[in-house]
DNA sequence: TTGGGCGATCCTGTATACAAGCTCGCCGGC
DNA sequence: GCCGGCGAGCTTGTATACAGGATCGCCCAA
């Protein structure tokens, strides 16, 4: 099996899905950019089998596009794209929300719900970088739980297709928002929107918690009109290179100038 | 590149995949069944790389499962997956629907539309085989027309996903309730809930064309419910293998007795 | 100068050899 | 008689060789 020197992880596959997804998202490719496979050998330092079951598995996570002469090129998402993936996200979590709200939510689950949201609820008003970091993490313990108590496995992969979208998952450019002070109040916003689904919940709405989850989707839109204001965090979000998204302003235009 | 005997299709690859996905869905599979790659690649005569990948494609598709230690088996679904699947579908086409109305249908496309429903108004009323087989052919129409016009090529990936669940699709087991007088009068308010969801999508009523598109998925478990006490017509649907439902009856217990 | 044809090169699809891990059964000891 | 360890066989992960196809550029002719 010849080891290599730096066995990070267990397979070959999963070191080059990992390495692959991570460069992807990083910028180090952009839109439209080839996925040749003898170059990523010799960058990823594993054979071609592992490249090429790691590039597929790439393209059915959405972040790929094959060619139909075979081959594949990072795939170009516009804004249309990002907000698409945005509103199906509320689509899917709003039907979650309904899910747990309707089958009855375990007494376990909502005591979860509530104790990461009395954690948000802590966190909102203080400002620090660290805060977020910990704000981030949380927000996704609590869409991941909701998620769960959906109890709904091809929900979840339906969830995981969309969030693949680069500015579309719950989670996705959060972080940098530590630097706009705007963006903090959405989290009180957010924050409110929790507590009520939590309640919707419990109380069996499914209607109303189908209806708050939809519109918590739609504060990342909200997001991304205020990130597109600052080329500097922008540019720093990750799979922002997959986009065709234009700092200074809401044009989606091509930017044919580059490449 | 050693061209076969018989080339069905244009790579290995596709063979491969079209015969397995055939070989899974007509029952010579169950489920819980492992998918060894050596006697597939006996039995399909590819090389075990084709066959490879069309295992990964078939994961994806979520027909196959992957077994923490490598391999895979065949998926099993329960009845409440099929039910999970079939009110999925139904939020996903609601959720196509309301974006057709809502950014405002093309003409040309609402024509189509129309067309469809028109031929499938003819065929209702007739009982005969052949008019059920071209009844499934411009159903899935009507459904792909339908997608097309929401303008969201993830809606389209993601409704791909919940399809691959058998008999959650639209199309899934039409074919076979030729042979329940019953089922017939369910094509008759298939066909009105069509006509009501054109008249909502021309008007641009979005909440109107999303909540018929809702209801009009679950008319399949209305057909489910049907087949069911059918024997003889249960197991011929495609992909009943890969289920746990159990004729005569509603539960869904798990038959343990086989393998 | 320009257009078309031809060739080289790169790239992917496919087959196959080899190595490691897992499972299952058998055998020996307790 | 039962339990545990060991080994053989099967199965997958990985690497690599080879062949076909597409693409791109170059050269020659009009």
């Amino acid at each position: 099996m010849t080891a290599s020197a730096t066995d990070t992880g267990t397979s070959q596959t999963m070191r080059a899905l990992l390495r692959l997804r991570e460069l992807i998202l990083s910028g180090e490719f952009g839109h439209g950019d080839r996925m040749s496979e003898l170059p990523l050998v010799e960058r990823l330092g594993v054979s071609r089998t592992p490249v090429r079951l790691a590039l597929a598995k790439l393209e059915h996570e959405g972040l790929l596009r094959a060619l139909p002469g075979g081959g594949y090129v990072v795939r170009e998402f516009t804004r249309a794209d990002i907000e698409d993936a945005t509103e199906l996200r509320g689509v899917l979590e709003g039907t979650a929300a309904r899910f747990a709200a309707e089958r009855g939510p375990a007494r376990r689950d909502l005591r979860a719900l509530q104790a990461v949201s009395d954690e948000i609820g802590e966190l909102v008003h203080q400002a620090d970088y660290e805060s977020f970091a910990r704000y981030v993490g949380l927000n996704g313990r609590f869409h991941a739980t909701l998620v769960k108590m959906a109890g709904s496995s091809l929900l979840q992969r339906a969830l995981e297709v969309v969030a693949a979208v680069p500015f579309a998952s719950a989670t996705a450019f959060v972080l940098t928002e530590a630097e706009l002070p705007a963006s903090r109040e959405i989290l009180v916003v957010a924050h409110s929107q929790h507590l009520a689904l939590i309640q919707a919940i419990e109380h069996r709405e499914g209607a109303r918690a189908e209806s708050i989850a939809r519109e918590h989707a739609r504060l990342a839109l909200t997001n991304l009109q205020l990130v597109l204001r600052h080329r500097g965090i922008l540019t720093r979000v990750p799979g922002y290179s997959m986009t065709t998204l234009n700092p200074d302003g809401d044009t989606d235009l091509l930017r044919d100038g580059e490449r």
